[in-house]
RNA sequence: GGCCCCGUCGUCUAGUGGCCUAGGACGCCGCCCUCUCAAGGCGGAAGCGGCGGUUCGAACCCGCUCGGGGCUGCCA
């Protein structure tokens, strides 16, 4: 048995979406599952729409959720040569013809079957022209594309791990372009040729592929090549409108997500959820020990739709896993104080500390911690928090004794708890402790009072509780 | 239109003829804990698309039907 040899080939056409990065994992996680060769080779086989940038964002996004390859990337219009020497060959085999039908008479023909109610597709015009006729084209200055001549009977059948025995009729499928006018190859030819000459031995995609398959077995076989790789085909990741998730329709790209605060831990564990699970139920999970129990037979059929609610959750379950000097170097991107100098370090490693057991996206940190690194000027209260400040009862009252209990108090944790003055001014901490949170870290909810009030010391908090008094006055 | 694939709580899933009056997770609701927000604990509502078979017995097997998706391109 070979050694098993899987790749991930994006179109290099936009940004890597999370249909696009669900199946770059599922082949890393087989081909580390088995100890096999991860390929990445970039499909470049459309010039108009590939571009460096996409080629490069899809690296660094790989990179970033941890699926590092083993071989590549390879660029698929490096070997067009070769493809062309396929398809050189396939034509003399017979197993494919020139087609000299130009796109504007190709559409048209297209139009009147659609007229007459016939199924649409290439009728098969230049399948036998004979040399007369070709070579009248050839002096018109007519261009030729090469087509694949799909047999006119029978059915084509392969096996799939995930939904077994998918077999079509031939007939449904017309001859389809191999090589374009100017000699550039079409995706099946490059694919087929490829996945050959790289050995690959599985073969995992999304399930909007299924019906290629045929196409590129046949390729494979009329170039003489008798084995084939293993196929499994994946559920596709359905956008919130039930649709296929692409560049064209409701794709959600995964930079976003990172700029967003996710982990890539949280996306690796998610997506690997979608399309795949586990007979415990036990969902948390690492890359390593998702690969250790993956399998491409336990795919799911059945597509699933990406649930962002989940993800957050899941992102918060994975913060608290994290060691808080990793999570400190992971905020650290999002606060924009933390890249000037003078940057209280220690300050910032207790915010991060205090933040971990509550936050859901490293953002949610950055803007909880964020009281500690602006100025008591240039702190900013939220407008519902401080909506609810205004409509609190004896709000002054509150601001004022806290004001007078910090001016004396310990400044230790137990020192700065502010319960006895709203107890004594009648009123239930957890109604009303609101207000010392947006007068002191600018929302309602936040990190916790105490450790926060001893963090931001004594003259900042008091500065703020009274600007707060005197923006509340103002106010009425 | 033709062909292909799919169908378990709102969502992700476990389930491969009896262990299922269908299990887990997110979300939702209630209670507890509590200095806010979370986290945590406890409890709850919520599902096998439908109809026929096969079988002593069906979420699981078969047929039909309905629904969803994909492909049908000189995109991948």
């Amino acid at each position: 048995m070979s050694k098993t040899r899987v790749r991930f080939s994006p179109a290099p056409t936009g940004y890597l979406h999370v249909g696009g990065a669900r199946t770059a994992l599922f082949n890393w996680l087989y081909a580390r599952h088995v100890g096999g060769t991860f390929v990445l080779r970039v499909e470049d086989t459309d010039v108009g729409r590939s571009t460096t940038e996409s080629v490069e964002q899809i690296q660094n996004v790989l990179s970033w959720l941890g699926l590092n390859w083993d071989e590549g990337p390879y660029i698929q219009s490096q070997n067009s040569n070769r493809h062309r020497e396929v398809a050189s060959q396939l034509v003399a085999s017979g197993h494919a013809y020139e087609c000299f039908c130009t796109k504007e008479e190709l559409d048209q023909r297209l139009e009147i079957q659609r007229g007459a109610g016939l199924a649409p597709g290439y009728d098969g015009q230049c399948r036998d022209i004979d040399e007369a006729t070709r070579a009248t084209f050839v002096a018109e200055g007519r261009g030729a594309t090469v087509r694949f001549r799909t047999p006119d009977s029978g059915r084509s059948t392969f096996i799939d791990v995930v939904r077994g025995e998918v077999s079509v009729e031939w007939s449904t499928i017309r001859d389809f372009v191999l090589l374009r006018p100017d000699g550039s190859p079409i995706f099946y030819l490059a694919n087929a040729v490829d996945d050959v000459d790289m050995a690959i031995t599985h073969v995992v995609r999304g399930e909007d592929l299924i019906d290629t398959t045929h196409r590129v077995l046949a390729i494979r076989h009329a170039m003489g090549v008798d084995d084939q790789p293993v196929y499994a085909h994946c559920p596709l990741i359905l956008g919130p409108g039930g649709h296929k998730l692409s560049k064209r329709y409701g794709a959600v790209n995964i930079e976003d997500f990172r700029d967003a605060g996710y982990l890539p831990e949280t996306l690796v564990n998610y997506l690997a959820l979608l399309g795949w699970g586990t007979s415990d139920g036990v969902e948390l999970m690492s890359a390593i020990q998702i690969a250790e129990r993956f399998d491409i037979a336990d795919i799911n059929r059945s597509s699933a739709t990406f649930d962002g609610t989940k993800l957050e959750w899941m992102n918060g379950e994975h913060i608290r896993m994290l060691s808080t000097p990793d999570l400190i170097e992971r905020v650290r991107p999002f606060v924009a104080a933390a890249q000037t100098k003078g940057f209280d370090e220690i300050r910032f490693a207790e915010a991060v500390g205090l933040a971990q057991a509550r936050a859901t996206t490293l953002v949610h940190i950055a803007n909880q911690c964020e009281f500690l690194f602006v100025t008591d000027e240039d702190l900013a209260i939220d407008d519902s928090s401080w909506e609810r400040l205004v409509a609190q009862d004896g709000t002054a009252a509150l601001l004022e004794s806290a004001v007078q209990h910090l001016e004396r108090c310990d400044w230790t944790v137990e020192g700065v708890d502010l319960r006895p003055c709203v107890e004594g001014l009648g009123h239930k901490p957890r109604k009303a402790m609101h207000v010392f949170y947006s007068a002191i870290e600018g929302h309602a909810a936040g990190l916790p009072l105490w450790e926060s009030i001893v963090l931001l010391g004594r003259e900042s908090v008091i500065a703020r509780l009274k600007s707060a008094v005197a923006k509340l006055s103002a106010t009425v």
